[in-house]
DNA sequence: CCAATAATTAAACAACTGTTCATATGTTTG
DNA sequence: CAAACATATGAACAGTTGTTTAATTATTGG
């Protein structure tokens, strides 16, 4: 593997790795649905305003998320078009039943 | 937000979370490609056999790969199509120059 | 300018994760 | 069966991460 791969790699990673986490997905499962203050995204993920700043944060320098200041409140929005088919896409991964063959022998942490 | 659909949040961000860290990416990779034991795996990604096989559960645990004994090797495959198309959805996400209206305030840590 | 609202930031902590090293399990061949 | 090979597992540790609470920084309206 070359270093230019092992790079990239880790930019995917990075990327995936923001995705990974339940509070930061449904804060991104929100602002899919269009621009959004931080107020509405807590309200709507049932989250703290102080954490859902510290996810944006994150998200943000990930280039996940872009921010937009209107008055008081700032809007939050997807910066890419990727996030959303990606989204889908696992979430059909994810909807799939386990062929009934297969045995799940151990259970990742949930 | 339902419970049934923090269920599926969670379900989906513990996929990611599994593509989140660069050895499992790696791995998925080299897998993506074929089946591999994990000798071959482990030369391809610089790794320890012992860490790709503790990743290899973890990743057979979230059904992303299927494990298959053939004699004394045990070969590993990606187990969904899904997979594949978000990799290279994402992968282009990360491949895409930052617009140069654009600056990164912060940056997510290495 | 002061109060009120909205968002960000800092410090601190418990929980989790990736990794290593050592040991065990399974599988083939002599 | 023993030896060799391939993979898996267990224990332990350092480092990271998500979350909370409290304090701080914008921004608007009186």
């Amino acid at each position: 593997m070359t270093a230019s791969t092992q790079q990239q790699v880790a930019a995917l990673a990075e990327v995936f790795h923001l995705m990974g986490d339940p509070s930061r997905l449904s804060i991104l499962m929100v602002v899919l649905e269009g621009a959004r203050p931080v107020a509405e995204i807590a309200a709507a993920t049932g989250l703290s305003a102080s954490l859902v700043s510290h996810h944006l944060r994150l998200l943000r320098a990930g280039r996940l998320v872009r921010a937009e200041r209107r008055g008081k409140q700032v809007f939050y929005t997807v910066d890419d078009a990727h996030i959303r088919s990606v989204l889908t896409d696992m979430a059909e991964h994810v909807a799939e039943p386990a062929p009934a063959g297969r045995a799940p022998r151990a259970k990742a942490k949930a």
